[in-house]
RNA sequence: GCCGGCGUGGCGGAACGGUAUACGCGGCAGUCUCAAAAACUGCUCCCCUCACGGGGUUAAGGGUUCGAAUCCCUUCGCCGGCACCA
C-alpha cells in the first residue's frame, strides 16, 4: 500500500484561510485575559519578502504563538514602512508614481506575509504612507514643533549628491551616505531638526530595560557623554563697523577633558569652518586662510573619511592670539581640519604636551611644547625628546597656584577657580547630534509648516491636517524636493493672515513615521486622534520587539527619544518604548557570504517555500544555529529539517491507522514515554522562553526518536493512553513553529478544536529524570567509569559501588583516595 | 587606534564549572527494489590495538580548581560598532 506522504502544499493554505476566519490573532482591546505585545520591526516594501524578513518574523512568530499558548492576549501587528527613496528612485527609473509602486508591493507581500503562516495581527496594520496615518506622522511633527523640539536652522548638513537630499548624522556611514555610498558633501541650507540632544543624559539610562549589551553600549557610545570644563578664552578682533583702530573683545569658549592642563595651552586652533574665522584673521594672513578654509570645504570629509588617521596635520595661523583666561598668557590661533565643527565648541585649546593630535600638530609647526603634568617623581624631560603626549592624569608643575596638585584634585581646582573668576565652568559635552529630519525628496510626510512674509514660519493648524502629498510630481536632479515645482501644493495663503504664503517643500526623515508606529498598532484606526490614551495605556510598552542589530542608533534611540519628549508633553505616561528586545542574526549565502544578486546567493523565499512549504522553511531557519547568531543556508539543511517533518507526518498518521481496533491498555514501555515526554515538555519550554529555537527543535527531534524507537520494540504502545498523550504534546509543542503540519494532524488525530487554542502543557519535574540516572566515575579529574544507579543514591553508596569497580581500582592502583568530591546525582571524583 | 563579540568533528552547531562533539547535514555500509529514488537500520573526532582496552582533542600558550570548551592572563585569527570627539 503506498504510504501518503507528508505534502504540505496541500493543506498549508487552507489552514491559512480557516485561521484568517477563526480570528484568534485578532487581539481584541477587552480581552480580559493579560495582553503581550509582540513587536517586529516592520518591512519596508522594497517588493518581495526577503528570507531576512522570513527569519525575522518566524522567530517572533514562534515566540507570539507560544505566548497565546501560555494564555497571553497577544498582538502580534504588521505594518508598512512605505515612505522613503527606494519608491522616488523607482519612479525615476520606471517612469511611474512612487504611490502606485509602494502600493503595488504592499499588496504583494501582504500575501507572501500571509503565505508565511504568522499569526499577523492585521486589525491593526498601519502604511505610513497613507494620509491617515501620516496625518498623525504630522501632527506629532507639531507637537514638538510647538515645544521647542522641532526647530528650524540654516547650518551645515550632510548632502548625498547622489540621492539629493540631505542626511541625518545617524545615516552618514564613514563619510559616504549609508544608502548608496556616495561620499556626503557639506552644505549650508536651512533645515529642520528635532532636540535629540535634550534628552541625551535620560537616554543613557537603560535601568528596567531587557536589552542586549551590545546595543546598549552602542547608543552609549554614540550618545559619546564627556565630563570637564568649557573655558572662555577672549581675543581682541577689529570692531564690526570697521572704525579705524577700535577693536571689541570677543569669547572663545572650549570644551575640554582636561581643564588641568591650562597651563600647558601654547596654541589655540578653531575648526576652519567657526564663524569667527575671518575676524580673527589679520590682513596679511587673509589670502592664505581663505585657501585653507576652501581647502577644507572642499576635502573635509574624503579626507576625514580616510582610513589614515595619523595622516600629517595641517592648518595655518590667523595671525591674532587669544588671552588664556588662567594664565593670561597669549597665544596663536589656528585653523585646521583636525577641530570639527560639529563637536564641543568648535574649537580646541592647543595643549601638545598632553594630548596625542596637539602634540602632533605641534611638532609638524615647530609650536613650542610645555609639560604641566608629571607622572610621579619622574626627572622632567625635554619634551622635544618625547616620542608622544603624556596623557596620564598625574601632579601639576608649572602650573602656577595649581602645582602639586596631585592627580584626582587637579581637575576640579581648576574647574572651582574658572567658576569663582567666571571665565568658565564644569561642563558636559555630547557627541549626539540633534537629529537633521528634512529631506527634499517627494516622497515622505510633507512637513505641516506655511511661511508667510509678514508671519514667518507658521504651522499648519492642527484641524487641517493632513497636508496632503500631491498625486503627481516630477522628478528631476534639482536638490530640491519636486513639491517646490508643484504650484498647487507650494502655494497656500497664511493661517493667521489670509496673505499669500507657500508651504515647506522638504518631508520628513522617514525615521519620524517608524519613531511612533508602535504607538498607532494600539489605536491603528482611530479618525479623531492619534491615539486614544486608554488603548496606549493597556497596550505599550511593547513587551517583546525582534528585529535587526542595524537600527541600534537609528530607530531604536529615535523611539525612545520620540516616547521620552511624547511623555513630557503628558501624552504617554511611560517613559521606554520597547522592554526586551532581541535582534536576530542574519541569513547568509550558501557560500558564508552576504546575499546579493551581484553574488548570485540569493536565497527566494517564494521558491523554498512552495517547494518543500512555509513549515519546513520555518523550522530549517530556526534550527540554522541560535537564533541571535543566523548562519549560512544550506540547501541539504532543510531537506534534513523537511525529512524530520516527514517523519512527524509518518508517525502520526501510522498511529491513527493502528489504533484502530485495540483495546486502551498501559503497556510496560508507557512509562519511559511519560517521562520523556516530561521532559521534552520542560526542555522545549525552557527554549522557546529563551528564544532558543535550535536547540526547542533538537528536542522535539529527540522526542520523535524516542517515540519511533519505544513503538518499534512494544508496538501495543498505539494503545497506550500516554503515547496518544504523547503524540498530542509532540503536535502541541510543534505547533508554534510548524503551525500548519501540527494543526493538519491534530485534525487528524481527531481533536475539533485548533491546536493553536490548546493550553500549552505542563511538565511535572518528577517524571523529567530517569528512573535509573548514570553516576560517572573520576579518579584525578579522569573518567574511569560509569555507574547506574537510583537517582536518590547517597554519597556512600555510590562511594561503595565506584570502589568496588575493576576499572575504578586499576586506576588507583591499590591507594586510599585521599579526597572524595561527590555531585548529587551526577558524579563522582576519587583523588588518591 | 578605541569599544564589544566570537574561535568546538568534513559542515551547521550542542554542552547550570562535572561523561565534549546532543540534534541535523555530509560520508560509508546494509534492508527494500529488476534497478533507481524515497523510506528505514547501523557506523562515522584523531592516534595505538584484530579485539578488549588505552591515550589525545574545544585557535595557541600559561594560570585558578578535585575537575575548565566554560573562569583569569598573554598571543594569534575572524566578525560588528566607533573613529583626529578635544
Amino acid at each position: 500500500m503506498a504510504r501518503v506522504r507528508y505534502q504540505p502544499g496541500e493543506f498549508e493554505e487552507k489552514w491559512q484561510a480557516r485561521w484568517a476566519a477563526m480570528g484568534d490573532t485578532t487581539a481584541r482591546d477587552d480581552d480580559p485575559r493579560p495582553k503581550y505585545y509582540n513587536l517586529v520591526m516592520f518591512p519596508y516594501p522594497s517588493g518581495d519578502l526577503h528570507i531576512g524578513h522570513w527569519y525575522n518574523y518566524t522567530g517572533a512568530d514562534i515566540f507570539g504563538r507560544y505566548m497565546r499558548m501560555r494564555g497571553y492576549n497577544v498582538t502580534q501587528p504588521i505594518g508598512f514602512d512605505a515612505f522613503g527613496l527606494p519608491a522616488e528612485n523607482a519612479a525615476i527609473k520606471r517612469n511611474i508614481q512612487p504611490r502606485a509602486w509602494t502600493l503595488a508591493n504592499i499588496d504583494n507581500m501582504r500575501a507572501q506575509l500571509r503565505r508565511m503562516g504568522a499569526g499577523w495581527d492585521w486589525s491593526r496594520e498601519v502604511v505610513t504612507c497613507l494620509p491617515d496615518y501620516y496625518r498623525w506622522t504630522q501632527w506629532v511633527f507639531l507637537q514638538f514643533y510647538k515645544r521647542g523640539l522641532a526647530y528650524r536652522t540654516k547650518a551645515p548638513a550632510n548632502w548625498c549628491p547622489n540621492c539629493n537630499t540631505t542626511l541625518a548624522n545617524e545615516q552618514v556611514v564613514n563619510g559616504a551616505c549609508e544608502r548608496c555610498g556616495t561620499v556626503v558633501e557639506r552644505r549650508e541650507i536651512d533645515q529642520w531638526l528635532m532636540r535629540i540632544t535634550n534628552y541625551a543624559d535620560e537616554l543613557l539610562n537603560f535601568d528596567g530595560l531587557e536589552w542586549p549589551e551590545k546595543t546598549r553600549l552602542m547608543q552609549t557610545n554614540w550618545i559619546g557623554r564627556s565630563e570637564g570644563a568649557e573655558i572662555r578664552f577672549t581675543a581682541s578682533v577689529p570692531k564690526e563697523n570697521r572704525k579705524r583702530g577700535q577693536r571689541a573683545t570677543v569669547e572663545l569658549p572650549v570644551f575640554t577633558t582636561r581643564p588641568d592642563t591650562i597651563y600647558g595651552v601654547t596654541f589655540f586652533v578653531l575648526a576652519p569652518e567657526h564663524p569667527l574665522v575671518e575676524r580673527l584673521t589679520t590682513p596679511e594672513r587673509r589670502e592664505a586662510v581663505r585657501d585653507y578654509v576652501e581647502q577644507a570645504r572642499r576635502e573635509s570629509e574624503i579626507e576625514r573619511m580616510s582610513a589614515d588617521k595619523s595622516r600629517v596635520k595641517s592648518g595655518v595661523p590667523l595671525g591674532s592670539y587669544v588671552t588664556n583666561p588662567v594664565s593670561g598668557e597669549q597665544v596663536p590661533i589656528w585653523i585646521a581640519d583636525y577641530v570639527l565643527m560639529s563637536y564641543g565648541k568648535g574649537a580646541v585649546m592647543g595643549v601638545p604636551a598632553h594630548d596625542q593630535r596637539d602634540f602632533e600638530f605641534a611638532r609638524a609647526f615647530d609650536l613650542p611644547i610645555t609639560q604641566v603634568v608629571r607622572d610621579g617623581d619622574e626627572e622632567l624631560t625635554d619634551p622635544a625628546t618625547w616620542a608622544e603626549a603624556k596623557t596620564a592624569h598625574g601632579w601639576l608643575v608649572n602650573s602656577g597656584p595649581f602645582d602639586g596638585a596631585p592627580a584626582e584634585e587637579a581637575v576640579g581646582r581648576v574647574i572651582a577657580w574658572l567658576e569663582e573668576h567666571a571665565v568658565g565652568m564644569g561642563a558636559v559635552n555630547y557627541r549626539l547630534r540633534d537629529w537633521l529630519v528634512s529631506r527634499q525628496r517627494f516622497w515622505g510626510a510633507p512637513i505641516p509648516i506655511i511661511y508667510c512674509e509678514t508671519h514667518g514660519a507658521v504651522p499648519v493648524p492642527e484641524d487641517q491636517l493632513p497636508v496632503r502629498l500631491p498625486d503627481e510630481a516630477q522628478f528631476k536632479p534639482t536638490g530640491e524636493s519636486p513639491l517646490r515645482y508643484v504650484p498647487e501644493f507650494l502655494h497656500t495663503t497664511c493661517p493667521i493672515c489670509g496673505g499669500p504664503a507657500t508651504r515647506e517643500t522638504d518631508t520628513l526623515d522617514t525615521f519620524i513615521c517608524s519613531a511612533w508606529y508602535f504607538l498607532r498598532y494600539a489605536d491603528a484606526h482611530d479618525e479623531a486622534q492619534a491615539w486614544d490614551a486608554e488603548k496606549v495605556a493597556r497596550w505599550l510598552p511593547v513587551d517583546m520587539y525582534i528585529g535587526g542589530p542595524e537600527h541600534a542608533t537609528l530607530h531604536l534611540m529615535y523611539a525612545r527619544f520620540f516616547v521620552k519628549a511624547l511623555r513630557d508633553m503628558g501624552l504617554l505616561d511611560f517613559s521606554e518604548p520597547f522592554t526586551r528586545l532581541y535582534h536576530q542574526g542574519m541569513v547568509l549565502g550558501p557560500d558564508g557570504q552576504k546575499m546579493s544578486k551581484s553574488r548570485g546567493n540569493v536565497i527566494a523565499p517564494d521558491a523554498v517555500v512552495s517547494r518543500y512549504g512555509a513549515d519546513a522553511v520555518r523550522a530549517y531557519l530556526m534550527f540554522m544555529g541560535p537564533f541571535d547568531q543566523g548562519g549560512p543556508w544550506n540547501n541539504q539543511g532543510i531537506e534534513g529539517v523537511s525529512r524530520y517533518l516527514n517523519r512527524v507526518w509518518t508517525l502520526v498518521t501510522d498511529y491513527v491507522e493502528q489504533r484502530v481496533g485495540g483495546a486502551q491498555a498501559e503497556t510496560p514501555a508507557g512509562r519511559e514515554v511519560e517521562r520523556l515526554r516530561h521532559r521534552t515538555i520542560a526542555r522545549v519550554s525552557g527554549d522557546y522562553d529563551g528564544l532558543r529555537f535550535n536547540t526547542g527543535l533538537a528536542a522535539l527531534m529527540e522526542f520523535l526518536n524516542g517515540l519511533n524507537r519505544a513503538r518499534e520494540e512494544s508496538p501495543a504502545l498505539v494503545h497506550d493512553p500516554r503515547y496518544a498523550a504523547a503524540v498530542d504534546t509532540l503536535l502541541t509543542l510543534l505547533a508554534p513553529m510548524a503551525p500548519h503540519i501540527a494543526e493538519e494532524l491534530w485534525e487528524r488525530v481527531g481533536h475539533t478544536e485548533s491546536v493553536h487554542r490548546q493550553a500549552w502543557p505542563t511538565f511535572d519535574p518528577a517524571l523529567t529524570e530517569d528512573e535509573e540516572i548514570t553516576i560517572v566515575v573520576q579518579v584525578n579529574g579522569k573518567v574511569r567509569d560509569t555507574l547506574r544507579m537510583a537517582p536518590d543514591v547517597t554519597e556512600a553508596q555510590a562511594r561503595e559501588q565506584a570502589l568496588a569497580s575493576a576499572k575504578v581500582a586499576a586506576a588507583l592502583g591499590g591507594r586510599e583516595p585521599r579526597k572524595v568530591i561527590y555531585v548529587p546525582g551526577k558524579l563522582l571524583n576519587l583523588v588518591g
